[in-house]
DNA sequence: CATGAATGAGCTTTCATTCAT
DNA sequence: TATGAATGAAAGCTCATTCAT
């Protein structure tokens, strides 16, 4: 007699929902499955049925986390032109007030990479599909002769993830800093480029 | 007749870079001060002798950390010109065979940021003068023309830090990436725009 | 469907009996948690289910004990008569058996007196109750004339506790003698003058 | 070459004189050698230079400290009339702004004495001579006819000196109580009686 | 399915004691 | 003699995990 599928899709979101708020606040290793089961209004014993561990836990969160801003890039490549995606994506990205919450939980998901390899080769999975996807639309932005035929699209899709990464990093040290103002300068830094005429560039 | 007061240092110093080594590869909450012992050669009570409890170790190292880099930047900025200094950022700061372990311990100082206060202030503080550091410098480039003037020296400095954190993180997950050339070619792109000619951009 | 309420009750008299049996013998500082766990039967995992720290188990301790004791002296006062009270009270107080334990957990409540204040309070709750039934009781047998009208309660209240106190650390020191005999007579002692008629009492 | 004998027990009663601060308000197990060296003002290699051990320091402490008190009883003793003695004890015995600290130290001795054997055998002599000395004073009264010839020596030095032990105990928890009044009105209720002439007393 | 009491390995920290200097 | 750095056993406490109900 099983019990409805929707209840245990429900109850595993009611978890995960619960252990992002703590974990994203406060790290995996300082989060206990005791606050995620009083976040969460469940009992310890319910964490146990839906999720066998806490790393099996942490594991679905980071899995459930990337699918879902892997959903909302898929929806925004497909709604969005070529200019509001390169120069709006944070914005689109994170509703502003959540950023602070997933900035952090980038940077728990980074430092747990270095200690659990499942974890790691899921965020290594994401990041080489965010690299291709990128480099994809940098093809076509060549083809399209939006970009210089000399672009290198693969080290130009790492610049503009690693450029996200870094700006989040930068606006948790100061979080006065206006984020999506910073990304659209340096984007179009990046396009216009910031030389002078003057300037002899290393080969 | 104290012991000479180098020993001190030099005990401090063997426990940080037991510290070092311990927390760059599993992270600060999974290292036990039983770890950092063993890997010391010292006894967990000599730990606690020349500091306090494992949050002011952490604090620290962190510090020790910190300023050594920022002794390596400031070198570098006396010894290297303009350009090696945007082209060769990385090489400099860290040998080659040494990224790993610094790149993981920068995960760890952001993780670890979102629960030390002490430990976030002192980043925020190094963060704050890379970026008066960097500010400078360009203000510097942009007077002796070789950046456009409409350059906006506090962007551009958070923008190249940015870059350098990001790189540190794709190279995380993908280590067959070439971090050096793609930092070049990142800044390469950076000076020259990859904007052709028929881009419009957004203002 | 929740356990039983009654097993709460239970398990924290089996805790309090087993903590009651070690700081008795050997002290509040010298017992470990490992120690009740042991005498209890049950982890020590569960001792921290109950009480958070030590500290909240010994304070808990005090005032079951203190509070035992006092539902002994009610149950005494009201069924006993003024004389039964007066030349009977250590033998109503503690089973004969007893006294070695309460003589000693005494001692470690006034010794924990002195650094934990909130042990302390407790106490002289205790000892301010005391003192005031004891001194009703005076009243009263001043008022039926059976005690000189001279006689000052709250003075006599604390030398008859005084003298309680103290002859339990006089057979701690020596078991040999009489608890209850040296009460007895130290009671006739004082109903009865040990002046002779010949001697001049100073003012 | 041996140092002078003198500085021998000079830096003994410098370590018992920082013990028995220490202890005296703060217990015997809460007390580290630390603690007792930072007083001091010697290393901890000093300490157990002089004491082999924690133990042995604690028992030489309260060897000294009891003998410093007989030493003081028995000038008294001498020096005073028998009614001095009975009245003024307390007086005499520590000067007034000693007593929170003597009456700390007898509450650590009672309370070590239930684990530490060596600590009780010498507690325990000190009452036995004290109840000795006590009684033969009391002998010495009831041959005098000062006291009235049914009076059991043992049995009231007992009583006096259970008295004494009990009000520091009441004065602990009550500051506010008059210690010496109370001694006095208490010694005066046991000469005089207070008993009415209606009262039968039990035998 | 769900609960929460119970477990116990493992953590940080303390401290009596030792010993090279 | 005296110092204080170093040791390591043992303490209080936490928390992932289990399991009877």
């Amino acid at each position: 007699m099983t019990t409805s599928p929707n209840l245990e899709d429900s109850r595993r979101r009611q978890i995960l929902d619960a252990a992002f708020s703590c974990f994203a606040s406060r790290g995996f290793s300082s989060v206990t499955m005791d606050d995620i089961a009083r976040v969460s209004g469940l009992s310890k014993g319910a964490l146990y049925w839906y999720y066998k561990s806490k790393d099996e836990l942490i594991l679905a969160l980071c899995e459930a986390w990337i699918e879902k801003n892997d959903r909302a890039l898929m929806k925004m490549a497909q709604e969005c032109s070529l200019d509001q995606l390169l120069f709006d994506y944070p914005k689109y990205l994170f509703a502003q007030r959540e950023i602070a919450a997933h900035s952090k939980f980038f940077f728990h998901l980074w430092a747990i990479s270095t200690e659990n390899d499942e974890v790691k080769t899921r965020v290594a999975k994401m990041y080489r599909e965010h690299n291709e996807q990128a480099g994809a639309f940098v093809r076509t932005a060549v083809d399209l002769a939006i970009l210089k035929p000399e672009v290198d699209p693969e080290n130009f899709a790492r610049q503009i993830l690693a450029l996200f990464d870094g700006l989040l990093i930068q606006w948790h040290y100061d979080p006065t800093m206006d984020l999506s103002a910073n990304w659209s300068q340096s984007v179009r830094n990046l396009l216009e480029g910031i030389g002078s005429t003057k300037l002899q560039i290393q080969e």
